[in-house]
RNA sequence: GGGCCGUUAGCUCAGCUGGUAGAGCAGGGGACUUUUAAUCCCAAGGUCGCAGGUUCGAUCCCUGCACGGCCCA
C-alpha cells in the first residue's frame, strides 16, 4: 500500500486493522444502542456549579464523538461532543478498564462512557472514564482541529464533515429547524390547518418561473414539479377549509445564484375572509416568532413600516414609476443611472427592476411595500380605489424579499382574462408565464370567499435571520454540479 | 450568461520575474497521571485540479476544460 497520495488510505487501513483486532477479542464493533445516556448540556446544567478540584460523587453515562485528545502518559484527556455540547473525559491507567485499548481510539470515533462527574483543578467539568464502549469507528481522518473544514465546496459536498467539525454549522441547522417549528406553531395558534398538495402536477402555476418536467410511466404523460402551491391551496379555500398552509419544497428550473436554489422551501398560507392588510399583520407575527426562535438579533417587532410601491420608488429613485405606463420613460431614466435594462421588455418589468434596484437592495430592517401594478400580479385582486393597482404587498428585510402576498382574485371571469393576458405574453416570448388552468377556474366558479394569500421564502428568510450571504449556507445539501467520477474513491 | 479570483499532503496554508515542493494540525514511533490549539523528541507523508502548448526544463508562463468563490446580468 504505497501508492502516491494515499495518506488517507493508510489511515483507513490502520483503523480497519484496529477494528479487526477488536473483533478478534470478541468486541461488538457496532452495538445497537447506548441506553440511559445523558446529553452533555444536561450534565453541564446539573453539575456546572461544582467547585474546581472536587468530585460530584455521581456516575452517569455520556455518548458522542471524540474530537480531541491530550495524552499524559498513563492518563489522557479527551473532548467528547454530542449534539448538545462538548465535555472533557479523563481516562487513567488506574481508573479506566482496558486503558491500552482506550488509547487506540482515534479522533472521530463514537464512544459511550460511564463514570463520575468531577471538576478539574483548572475548573473544566469532566467525566472520569470508569467504563467505556466503542459505538462506531471513524475510519477517515477528521479535518484540522483548529480551523475545522473551511473549504466552502467541501463543506457543501460533505456536509456531514462540516457538521462534525464546525459547531456554527450545527447551530445554524438547528436554528432553521426551530424557526420553522415556530412558524408552524404561530399559524396553528391562529386556527390554520397544515395540508399537503401535489408536488407532481399536470399543470404548473402560481408563479412566474420555468418548471422541471418529469414523466409518469403509468399515467403515460409528462408531469411538472410544482413551482408554487398557490392554485391547489386556493381550491381548498373554495372547499371551505378557510385557513390552510403548506410548508414544503417548490422547484424552479432556472439559474442558480446566491439567492436562487432550484429546489427551495416555501411557506404559503391562505386565510378566508381576510385581505392583504390582515396578511401583513400575520406576516409580522409569524416572522418575528421565527426570528426569536432562530436567535436572530434583528429587530422584527411589529408593526413594520408600510410604504406603497409608488412612494417607495419615487423616494428612493427620484422617478414616479406609476405616472404613466410608458416603458421608454423608465428605461431611459434607468440607463442614465447606468443600469442594464436589457431584461426590461415591458413597463411592468421596468417597474420591478426599479423596485429591486433602488428599494429591495437597500432595505435592512423589515418593510412592507404595497399596492403593485396589476400587470405584475396575475392572481391579485384589484384595489377598489384604483383599477390599475392590486392589493398586494411584499415584505423586505436585509436586502431580500422575504414575503409576497395579496388579496386573492376570486372573480372567475377576471381570472380567466388574466390567464389570457399571460397567454399573450407567452406568445410574445415571455418564458415565465403561468398557463391557463381550467380546473382552477372551475373551482373559482363555485365561489371562493375573499381571501388573503401569503408566501414566505423560507431559505431567504433564514438568510436574513442568520445573516448569511449565500442561500447554500442555509440549505444543508445545496444543489452543486456533479463532479466527474474519480474523485478519489474517497 | 459575462468578468475577476481560486484549486499544492487527510485538513489549514506557504512556495520569491521557470530549476520536479515546505510548515502547522491530523496520522505513525517514543517521553509524560489535572491537560485543554497540552508540551518535548524521532520518522514518514505530494500525479502541485485535468488536458494540451511554450521551454533544455513548468506548481510557476500560455490555451482549453472541470469544480468552487465573489461581482455583474
Amino acid at each position: 500500500m504505497s501508492e502516491p497520495g494515499d495518506t488517507e488510505q493508510q489511515i483507513r487501513q490502520d483503523r480497519l486493522a484496529k477494528l479487526a483486532a477488536a473483533r478478534s477479542r470478541g468486541v461488538d464493533l457496532y452495538p445497537t444502542g447506548f441506553p440511559h445516556r445523558v446529553p452533555v448540556a444536561v450534565l453541564r446544567e446539573r453539575f456546572g456549579g461544582l467547585e474546581p478540584g472536587t468530585d460530584s460523587g455521581q456516575r452517569l453515562r455520556v455518548a458522542g464523538r471524540v474530537m480531541a485528545r491530550r495524552g499524559h502518559g498513563k492518563a489522557q484527556f479527551l473532548d467528547l461532543v454530542d449534539a448538545s455540547g462538548r465535555i472533557q473525559l479523563h481516562a487513567t491507567a488506574d481508573a479506566t478498564p482496558g486503558y491500552e485499548e482506550f488509547g487506540d481510539l482515534d479522533l472521530g470515533d463514537l464512544i459511550g462512557v460511564e463514570g463520575e462527574v468531577f471538576q478539574s483543578r483548572r475548573g473544566e467539568l469532566s467525566v472520569r472514564v470508569e467504563s467505556w464502549q466503542l459505538l462506531a469507528k471513524c475510519l477517515r481522518p477528521l479535518p484540522e482541529k483548529w480551523h475545522g473544514l473551511t473549504d466552502v465546496e467541501q463543506r457543501y459536498r460533505h456536509r456531514y464533515v462540516d457538521l462534525i467539525t464546525n459547531e456554527q454549522s450545527r447551530v445554524d441547522a438547528i436554528a432553521r429547524s426551530r424557526a420553522i417549528t415556530a412558524m408552524r406553531a404561530a399559524l396553528d395558534e391562529e386556527g390554520f390547518v397544515e395540508v399537503e398538495t401535489p408536488v407532481l402536477q399536470p399543470l404548473y402555476g402560481g408563479g412566474a418561473a420555468k418548471p422541471f418536467t418529469t414523466h409518469s410511466n403509468e399515467l403515460e404523460r409528462d408531469l411538472y414539479l410544482r413551482i408554487a402551491d398557490e392554485l391547489y391551496l386556493k381550491r381548498l379555500i373554495v372547499g371551505g377549509l378557510d385557513r390552510v398552509y403548506e410548508l414544503s419544497k417548490d422547484f424552479r428550473n432556472e439559474s442558480i445564484s446566491f439567492k436562487h436554489s432550484p429546489e427551495f422551501t416555501m411557506l404559503e398560507w391562505y386565510q378566508a375572509y381576510a385581505d392583504y392588510r390582515d396578511g401583513m399583520e400575520l406576516v409580522e407575527k409569524v416572522v418575528s416568532r421565527a426570528g426569536a426562535a432562530a436567535g436572530s438579533t434583528l429587530d422584527l417587532t411589529p408593526p413594520w413600516p408600510r410604504r406603497s410601491l409608488r412612494e417607495a420608488i419615487t423616494e428612493a429613485a427620484g422617478i414616479d414609476p406609476l405616472a404613466d405606463r410608458d416603458r421608454e420613460r423608465l428605461v431611459s431614466f434607468m440607463q442614465e443611472q447606468g443600469m442594464d435594462t436589457s431584461g426590461d421588455h415591458t413597463w411592468a418589468q421596468a417597474v420591478d427592476h426599479l423596485l429591486s434596484h433602488f428599494v429591495e437592495s437597500r432595505v435592512t430592517t423589515p418593510l412592507f411595500i404595497t399596492d403593485y401594478p396589476v400587470e405584475l400580479s396575475p392572481f391579485s385582486k384589484r384595489s377598489p380605489d384604483d383599477d390599475a393597482i392590486v392589493e398586494r404587498f411584499e415584505a423586505f428585510c436585509g436586502g431580500m424579499e422575504i414575503a409576497n402576498a395579496y388579496s386573492e382574485l376570486n372573480d372567475p371571469l377576471e381570472q380567466r382574462e388574466r390567464f389570457e393576458q399571460q397567454r399573450r405574453a407567452a406568445a410574445a416570448g415571455d418564458e415565465e408565464t403561468t398557463p391557463m388552468d381550467e380546473d382552477f377556474l372551475l373551482a373559482l366558479e363555485y365561489g371562493m370567499p375573499p381571501t388573503c394569500g401569503v408566501g414566505i421564502g423560507i431559505d431567504r428568510l433564514m438568510m436574513v435571520l442568520l445573516d448569511k450571504r449565500n442561500i447554500r449556507e442555509v440549505i444543508l445539501f445545496p444543489a452543486l454540479r456533479v463532479l466527474e467520477p474519480d474523485d478519489g474513491g474517497a
